[in-house]
DNA sequence: GATCGATGTGTTAGCGTTAACAAACAGTGG
DNA sequence: CCACTGTTTGTTAACGCTAACACATCGATC
């Protein structure tokens, strides 16, 4: 009890349960039942106890309980810090599914995904004492880091590999990127080349996979893969390359971003898109559907992934069992970039 | 202390300062000051301590340490969850610059920003504790809320309003957008049509000050002022309008995505860039070097915002006096999208 | 050689909350 | 009418840490 338990109530500080309780004629243990497990008070006292709460504007004071309870309500989050609209809406989907759910969010963004970066980020975060952490993890260099983990604290992934000891939530690479392939394929192409995201990274792989396995299950040839870094000049120039050969009549892009640089390097060199040439890409970014023409491309429902992600957590938490991979469909958005092959 | 205080260390549980002070022989407060004020303790017996807390891995309990100091080392920031480039590049290097200092970020991130979300979602962050608050605010309805924070803990603005009662730290729109007309009017074109973001938008609205003072002060004719909403579509829906009025030369768009929409219209409408019109967009993101043609736009150093938001709270939190509006400076980034007045 | 300050370390008492047990009370059934 | 159950409330003792003070020890000072 505090020392001046007498009848001011000096505004300054914030009010705890002890002030509440002397308000509402009460113990301070049973200021606390009221708010956490209300069936176990009296209707009436729990009335009284709630009136003095507003009154005093009284908040739990989140380190006691903690220190207490040994749970935090919080959730950690690492990610990495790219302004790439998937990593983003994925943490943003994330935050918002914890929010709903009274949890808060702890962020730790990476600049590069290792082993030791995500050992130090986890350690930062667990003695910040977060409850649980959803490591979005799109690089391949980040299976490592999550191989090893010995955290106490449930982990899940998302975006990572296969074979790890975390669940993974994840929208399906593969079936995406088949799927981008097999409508240039339905339309008439012979081939489809790929530009592809850098090789670490997990998506950029599986949609390389998705493309070759469709190529190869209709036996078309399979074009050597070319390798971008995810942006528009990394795509213009791998595209001026592929502008140059007129066997090229079906380009798959591994985001919207390369495929604009595509697009422009096309467009300078003098091939029509679709007429001459089919680009798809992959995402949806807002401004895919405004290209020149507007994209053919592949959505992720991201909402969907943070939606998961947290869901699994959250079974974890609960020491329930919950699925160890989890795929998100994607979904091909048809625009004006892709048409029947030239000839 | 412990009821077991024996000899074992049942390495299931988490070390905590009592076991480190009886694997180092020494009392629990000398632990607790080998690690916080390393100077008070004698060389030798600080080596001994560190022995042990590497020893027994050891890491302070946040929320006891909390729940004695009042400080949390926890940041919060309240931002809008677009996936739009500057908010989300502003949230990254906020999250940079306090990991580099020690503190830990915890994110709310809006829909919305109004008087009653801003108020919500900062109780919420006090109930957690977080030392202070960093509030990414780039609408007008947000003002409403920052003028009646009566929060008791220090909080920053970043993109918001002037005359408001907390430090603000952002980019000098005004500037970005007077640079941008004044290299379209250098060019020799009569005037600058602009086509502006949404009028509930801060950056908005500054850039729209910029670009009409920069006119007025050239004497040059003031064309009505066109609303976007960021998006691409809506680019290209107003870009189509300007497309048709042969007056029309220079176009400065509110953001690089519109932008991307006003080249497409142009292109659509017959209308050469930059031979006939010429365009400039804002925020330089890394696609805009990669539109066709290559987009002249105002960068603005989103990084230096973040450290300055940072630490302007930093001193507030210890006390220190602050600026309380700081203006990070723009740079106009020239390329291909604009050039001299045609005839 | 008593007094002082500086230096290093230990002791005590909380911080605000909840788990675990204890107590008071009413109703129930034999 | 008494033991016995269940319901509601109170009491006590942590959780792990640090502020504040207390206590040694040492050399320097007059």
């Amino acid at each position: 009890m505090r020392a001046k338990s007498n009848d001011d109530r000096p505004s300054s500080r914030p009010a705890v349960l002890e002030d509440v309780a002397a308000l509402a004629g009460v113990s301070a243990m049973t200021v606390s039942r009221a708010l956490n497990a209300p069936e176990r008070v009296q209707v009436e006292t729990r009335a009284r106890v709630l009136a003095a709460v507003r009154e005093l504007g009284y908040r739990p004071n989140a380190a006691a309980r903690q220190l207490v309870t040994g749970r935090s309500g919080v959730l950690g989050v690492v990610s990495i810090d790219t302004p790439l609209y998937g990593p983003v809406s994925t943490l943003y989907s994330i935050e918002r599914a914890a929010r709903l759910n009274d949890y808060s969010v702890s962020i730790a963004s990476l600049s590069t995904l290792n082993r030791r970066s995500i050992e130090e980020s986890l350690r930062q975060l667990q003695s910040q004492l977060v409850d649980g952490v959803i490591i979005v993890a799109p690089h391949e260099s980040a299976a490592d880091g999550l191989r090893h983990l010995r955290s106490k604290i449930p982990v899940v992934a998302v975006d990572a590999g296969a074979g790890l000891p975390v669940p993974v939530v994840m929208v399906d690479q593969r079936a995406g990127a088949a799927r981008a392939t097999k409508h240039l394929l339905d339309l008439g192409h012979g081939t489809v080349w790929h530009l592809a995201g850098p090789a670490d990274w997990i998506d950029a792989n599986g949609r390389v996979e998705g493309w070759r396995e469709t190529l190869e299950a209709g036996r078309h040839p399979v074009p050597e893969v070319l390798r971008g870094d995810w942006s528009s000049r990394s795509g213009y120039q791998l595209g001026r390359h592929l502008a140059r050969d007129p066997e090229v009549t079906a380009i798959f892009a591994g985001n919207d971003q390369m495929a604009l640089g595509v697009l422009r390097a096309l467009r300078e060199a003098g091939r029509r898109v679709p007429e001459d040439v089919s680009v798809v890409g992959f995402d949806d970014i807002p401004e895919s559907a405004y290209f020149w023409p507007p994209l053919t491309t592949v959505r992720q429902d991201f909402e969907e992934v943070g939606r998961h992600a947290f869901h699994v957590l959250l079974d974890r938490l609960a020491g329930r069992p919950s699925q160890i991979r989890r795929l998100v469909e994607p979904e091909l958005i048809v625009r004006e970039s892709t048409a029947t092959a030239p000839r």
